[in-house]
Order: C-alpha cells, then structure tokens, then sequence
DNA sequence: GATGCTCATGAGAATCATTCTCGCACAGGG
DNA sequence: CCCTGTGCGAGAATGATTCTCATGAGCATC
C-alpha cells in the first residue's frame, strides 16, 4: 500500500517538457493542441492522466477558477500565484503572514486539518501596454 | 445602456429565501433539489439564472474550487471563507494585512487592475467531533 | 382591470470539459 | 528475451452548465 511506481513514458516526459516551456497556466486542451502542433501527439486522455499524476507528485499545481482547469509547472514549496488574467503569465510569491493567520482564525472558530489557497490576479505590465 | 432592471418573480425569490436559510455553500443542483422538496419547484436552468443574477448583484459568492460550484448568500462587504470541507458550513472571515499585502506584491511585479480570493479550508468542530 | 411590451420561465437539446472503457502496446525487472 | 502489469488511445459516456424557443408573467400605462 505504498504509492504507486510512476512509469517513464514518452507521452508523459512530453507533457512535463511542454509544462517546462510554459510561463504561465495552460489548460490541458492547450497543452494537447500544443503537443500535436509540437509533432509528438498524445491523446487527450492521456493528457488529462499524465497531469494528474504529476499534480500528485506535486509537480505541477492547478487553478480551478473559471471553467477548465489551468496547469502549471510549479516548485515544490509551498507557495501562491500572481497570475496574468490575460496572458496567463505567473509569479510565484510568498506569503508567510498569511500561513499564520490562517491557522490562527481556523483554531479560533474550532477547524481542523486546515489548508488555503490564495491567488492573486491581475493585468501584466505587457498586457496592460497594448 | 445602464443596468438591466430586474424583475421580481416567485422563482427568484425562492431562490434567495432557501440560500437565506443555508449556512453554507450549496451547489445549484442541490439548491434545485430542495426547492422541490420545499414544494415551490423552480426549473433547473432558472436556478443557474437566479444565482447568476445574485452574483452579479454581489448578493451571493460563489466558489468554483472542486468540481460544482457552491453559492452563499454573504455580505456584501469584501471578506474571505473559512469552509468546512465536510459539512460547508462557513465563516465569513477577514484579514485587512493581505489586502494591503496582495496589492503591494502585485504592484513590485507590475500588474495592475489586481484582485485576489482567499479560502481556508477545514473540518469544523461539529465534524471532527464524529 | 385591461393592454402591450419585454423579460423570465422551463423542458429538453446542445455544449464541452473531463472521465471511463477496453483491447492493445510497451516499460522494466528478472 | 519474456512476463506481467501499467500506460496508451479512440471513442463513448458522464455530468454540469448553457442555449433554444414557445409560452407565461412582471409592470408600466391607460
Ligand atoms: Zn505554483
Ligand atoms: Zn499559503
Ligand atoms: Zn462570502
Ligand atoms: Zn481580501
């Protein structure tokens, strides 16, 4: 009952060296559109479970805003995003406050297992100038 | 060209009445689901329409994270979630330094017309009890 | 309270991202 | 090289949300 053991595929090294080419969030349909374009196919199933295995892996993190789920190659540390809602480009930045202020207000009103998200979203300075 | 004006039917106000009595976030089939129950049936897509319109006036949040999306009526004033994952019942919380904080990070990195959400996720007391 | 102009409703179809099915290919350990 | 279980892919299935369009009902006006 350990983890599974994760296969080396091509589709898989594919789908991860695209996500590595990327600067922001892509959508897993992009990113399929992307590898066909690219000359190496894979299918789109395929696409959605090699980004599912990496997020598990924690490899890359996920936004579930608005409608499909955006991907992203991300590090491993805890972190949160400023995101381009234009382009898509992402920074990512820290916030240790707010790590601590979110385990404070949950114990005060009795949470447990408590986790967050928080993202920030705006209009980069490229985005903005046209 | 100013807002549409919105008309007052039984379907709307139902749906406010029964997000009046939640304490926390409802999916709209759910919400859907227990207008039939209550007796004043209301057509699905209405549901979908009523809580559009709720959004859009800022009478009702809405979060997208896992899967369905889940509505509140909440206040109108700008605040965060504390949500438990097992039963939705929800706090609404603030925390004035992240604001400052969301505003300062997203400026250093040249984004501007900045806005970001917050949600802290856990198991409340009542649910952790069994 | 009757009239008319619109917007709202609802049943079902349509859309669309994501997941599932299942026969076949292949990674990888022995 | 062989075996075995895992991964792949094409298409079907799922399921939430949105659209269509004929009918019904606010609401301003008379
Ligand atoms: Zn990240
Ligand atoms: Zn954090
Ligand atoms: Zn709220
Ligand atoms: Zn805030």
């Amino acid at each position: 009952m350990t983890e599974a053991p994760r296969r080396q595929t091509r589709q898989r090294s594919a789908v991860l060296a695209l996500l590595d080419d990327q600067d922001g969030f892509r959508t897993a349909q992009d990113l399929h559109a992307l590898l066909r374009e690219r000359g190496d196919a894979v299918g789109l199933a395929t696409v959605y479970r090699a980004l599912q295995a990496l997020v598990d892996d924690g490899l890359v993190d996920v936004l579930r805003n608005e409608g499909e789920a955006a991907y992203r190659r991300c590090s491993p540390v805890h972190h949160h995003h400023l995101v381009c809602r234009s382009c898509g480009r992402t920074v990512e930045v820290a916030d240790p406050p707010v790590e601590r202020w979110a385990a404070r207000v949950a114990a005060e009103h009795g949470f447990a297992d408590v986790q967050h998200q928080l993202e920030v979203f705006g209009t980069c300075a490229a985005c903005a100038a046209r």
